[in-house]
DNA sequence: AAATATGTCAACCGCACGTGT
DNA sequence: AACACGTGCGGTTGACATATT
């Protein structure tokens, strides 16, 4: 092997113009898409020089930058003005049901591109949910979050918190769309849903309002449910399309819980597989584990801990504690409505034996770190105070 | 007024996927 | 089947502008 495996940039093979494009650049760009249409950008450079040297010659540009710089900027149907309220609340809203998927929350706003989206999350509205006391990532308060995450650990009597989760996940994969909750409690929840329900919603003054705003007039919103339509449809298709390549790559038993794609022809993290690697390490194991301190629960709590398979942690909130493999990282929302899906679909079968197989002495790998928390919050308590109110 | 910090956004990069050969 | 190529996507970078000290 004379090259390295990975594809150079298409830069590298032409002597080719980077950076800031010129205003005589674009001149040409336009000169050359009115002439020949968008489309074949390799080929632009090419036809640039070729067809008129005299006007063309200077534009010696990789077919990428041209296709970006004309996508992105030189488009006429693109508006260049800042964004309006409306536009903003749509892609919160839009955020907080499928994520980062930029391009589609492009598609739902005429005018704007996924660069100008993501940009514009980026530089603002992550940064004002977060001054709201919003996570930017969950659409939770923050203090929701930590109050779940003070209740990791046993702290709360958890039998019936994993069991009202699961039932309403169900709901929220299992109802029609005109009874879908376009709320960060409906879809958001998928990547948020270990988020007990026992802890009733804190809201600061300037939350509920941006509630109000955002979240809760939906009811006249028909625009949004024809979204969620097609949003609920880009989950299945992407579920189709991308399963068996999100759940191939990870280590056999950690993550999926066998039948839990029974419906699905790409079940390849199977029982088969979890017998293979019976004793991997799975950090999911112990806070499923956590969960489930031994002798403390009935045989219900233990059919909810079946329901509530460890695939279903894989796609928190990226959290510094918990480490995600790789391929699942990358497929954060199609692992989320996969998770909805087979939390939907899934009967209790299967996982009981995981979970009964963890071992005991797992429970206290997650209690030593929560009790390194406390000490740092009893000892600090000013740290929650400035995470709160500043 | 100068230095520094912060914000904005256009552009780049690497990867995945589809298609044609 | 394998490979090259074109395209699209999301994450990241870095230049420039603006605000703050």
């Amino acid at each position: 092997m004379y090259y390295t495996m990975v594809r150079p940039p298409c830069c590298d093979r032409l002597n080719v113009k980077r950076g800031l494009w010129t205003a005589e650049e674009d001149a040409k760009m336009l000169a050359h898409v009115s002439k020949h249409g968008t489309g074949n950008w390799t080929a632009v450079p090419k036809k640039a020089a070729f067809h008129k040297r005299a006007c063309f010659a200077g534009l010696q540009r990789c077919g990428k930058s041209c296709r970006l710089r004309w996508t992105n900027y030189l488009r006429p149907d693109l508006k260049h003005d800042s964004f309006t309220p409306q536009e903003e609340e749509m892609i919160i809203r839009l955020h907080a049901a499928i994520g980062s998927r930029w391009s589609i929350i492009a598609q739902q706003l005429p005018g704007r591109t996924d660069n100008d989206v993501k940009n514009y999350w980026n530089a603002r509205l992550r940064k004002k949910l977060s001054e709201m006391g919003i996570d930017p990532v969950t659409h939770k308060p923050f203090s929701k979050i930590l109050a779940d995450y003070g209740n990791i650990g046993g702290l709360v009597k958890s039998g019936s918190r994993i069991g009202s989760l699961s039932r309403g996940l169900k709901n929220v994969f299992t109802l029609k769309p005109e009874q879908y909750p376009f709320t960060p409690e409906g879809i958001s929840n998928i990547n948020s849903h270990l988020m007990t329900t026992t802890v009733p919603p804190k809201m600061e003054p300037n939350q509920e309002c941006f509630s109000n705003n955002m979240y809760n007039n939906d009811a006249n919103d028909n625009h949004s449910l024809d979204l969620l339509d097609q949003l609920q449809a880009i989950r299945l298709v992407t579920e189709a399309s991308s399963t068996c390549t999100a759940y191939q790559t990870i280590p056999a038993p950690c993550i999926l819980d066998e039948g839990s794609l029974s419906s699905s022809s790409s079940s390849t993290c199977s029982t088969a597989a979890q017998e293979k690697f019976p004793t991997s390490f799975s950090w999911c194991d112990f806070l499923l584990e956590d969960e489930y301190l031994p002798g403390d629960h009935p045989r219900a709590e233990q059919e909810n801990a079946a329901e509530f398979s460890s695939k279903d942690l894989k796609n928190q909130t990226p959290n510094p504690n918990v480490m995600i493999p790789q391929s699942v990282q990358s497929n954060t929302e199609v692992g989320a409505a996969v998770n909805g899906m087979d939390l939907a679909l899934q009967s209790n079968t299967g996982s009981d034996d995981r979970v009964a197989s963890s071992s005991p002495q797992h429970s206290s790998f997650v209690e030593t770190i929560m009790d390194g928390e406390s000490k740092i919050f009893l000892d600090f308590p000013n740290l929650l105070e400035e995470i709160f109110y500043n």
